[in-house]
DNA sequence: TTGATTGTTACCGG
DNA sequence: TCCGGTAACAATCA
């Protein structure tokens, strides 16, 4: 596979060629991703807000927008288009990017107690501290809302008051969605729908709604962290009850 | 043309 | 040192 890079945000004749050599693996730490290659350096792609990657068959197509990277294999090429992060790392900088990121909900190998300690010594809300990349990887801001009110859990609750009880049912049900998100590449936390497979683009409980799917009382909205949040002070008290809610994914 | 947006980081003040 | 707010940046679409 050949790596092509174009600084300038176009793709042209004055891209140019970073690295020579096969692509071992992809790897994801969070919303990190890897691309691996020989004598352990890798690329280091984020997406940001607004990145894409896009896989298309050979022959080479004219660039669509500003692609940043294409990597060219023998039957496919892909581009990268609008990453925040696109660099390449060596295998020191591989191990500070893994040590900065908090435990990954999709990866086997994570351990989730690590989270549940900063959340635990942690005065800041539950709402900022699952999206807080460092403390656990992978929550984005729709399942951020989603999933705190799967769990009837209100996202200004203190971390230091959370239980590990609380904080795995949080956890379990983000492994959950997040993994059923991959398998269907779309943002999916309704239970019907998880049930009911259909091809679908996206399905939310309260994620810019305007009343609660469960009690049908109004949704408030407000902002942590700068960013949306959608809370229904009904189903998420401010003193959890030990199963607030009986919403669970079975596993996919 | 403007505004909004599935995200992150640097910087600054409290 | 920690925490929260703000700005900057990214690309695309309505």
């Amino acid at each position: 596979m050949l790596l092509v890079s174009s600084p300038q945000g176009r793709f042209s004749e004055g891209a140019s060629v970073l690295n020579k050599g096969f692509c071992e693996a992809v790897e994801a730490f969070g919303k990190h991703l890897l691309y691996k290659f020989q004598d352990n350096y890798a690329l280091h792609i984020h997406l940001g807000l607004f990145g894409r990657i896009r896989k298309k068959k050979l022959p080479l197509t004219p660039p669509r927008g500003a692609v940043r990277v294409r990597l060219v294999g023998t039957t496919h090429h892909v581009d990268i288009n609008g990453p925040t992060i696109c660099r390449v790392l060596d295998q020191s900088g591989i191990e500070a990017l893994i040590k900065r990121i908090g435990p990954d909900v999709l990866r086997p190998d994570a351990d989730p107690e690590i989270a549940f300690q900063k959340i635990h010594r942690s005065k800041a809300p539950i709402g900022r501290l699952i999206m807080d990349q460092s403390v656990m990887a992978g929550i984005g801001n729709i399942y951020r809302s989603e999933i705190l009110w799967r769990q009837g859990i209100n996202p200004e609750i203190p971390g230091n008051t959370i239980t590990w009880q609380t904080f795995k049912r949080i956890w379990d049900d983000a492994a959950n969605l997040l993994a059923i998100g991959v398998k269907r590449n779309a943002i999916v936390t309704v239970e019907d729908e998880l049930v009911f497979k259909k091809r679908i683009s996206k399905s939310y409980n309260i994620f810019g709604q305007a009343h609660c799917p469960n009690c049908n009382g109004n949704i408030r909205r407000f902002k942590i962290n700068n960013r949306r949040t959608f809370v229904c002070d009904t189903c998420q008290p401010m003193q959890p009850t030990p199963r607030a809610k009986a919403n669970s994914v079975e596993s996919a």
